[in-house]
This record gives C-alpha cells, sequence and structure tokens, in this order.
DNA sequence: GTTGAGCGTT
C-alpha cells in the first residue's frame, strides 16, 4: 500500500531531495516532490511524499506533523486527490 | 507563502 503525504507550511529553501530524506528516516519514500511555480521555479511552500509502507508513513506524518523545520512549523498530513491533468475541469466559458 | 498540471491559446 502507497501513502501520500501532503506537507505544507515549508520553508521555500527546502527541495524535493532534502524532502525525501526527511521522510526516508521513517521510512521507505517511493516519491518526494516539493510544488514549485511553473513561473519563477519557486517552492510554493508545499509538497508530496509517497511511502510504499503505509504504516512508515502513518508514522513519519504524526512524528513530523506540528514540528518546525528551519523556522517553519510544517504542516503534515495524508493528501488529497490531484485533479487529473489528462482532463480537468476546464474553467473556460464558465456559465 | 498551506493540497501538485498544463495550455502550445481554445
Amino acid at each position: 500500500m502507497a501513502t501520500r503525504i501532503y506537507v505544507g507550511n515549508l520553508p521555500y529553501t527546502i527541495g524535493n531531495e532534502q524532502l525525501a530524506q526527511l521522510f526516508s528516516a521513517y521510512g521507505d519514500v517511493a516519491e518526494a516532490s516539493v510544488v514549485m511555480d511553473r513561473d519563477s521555479g519557486q517552492s510554493k511552500g508545499f509538497g508530496f511524499v509517497e511511502m510504499n509502507d503505509d504504516a512508515a508513513a502513518s508514522n513519519a506524518i504524526a512524528t513530523l506533523n506540528g514540528t518546525a523545520l528551519d523556522n517553519r512549523t510544517i504542516r503534515v498530513s495524508q493528501a488529497q486527490p490531484r485533479a487529473e491533468r489528462s482532463n480537468g475541469p476546464r474553467r473556460s466559458r464558465d456559465y
């Protein structure tokens, strides 16, 4: 089972590899990505981590949630499903 | 700075 984790309130100094290493301490990280702004390339302040072991993921969430990283108190929780990028909600012609 | 895209214009 894979668990996807949302990590919010991240410092802009955090990258996807640092995020991966942060969570890899609690279990095997399948995927880790910090959301970057497409235009500026800067971190949006949050990211996502996917772990194969849901127990390790839950442990990582419980441990890392509410902890201060750099100078920010990060928010860690299970991620919500993301919109489909192939056929997302079109807002052109919003009636 | 708090839930991810991409779009090249439909």
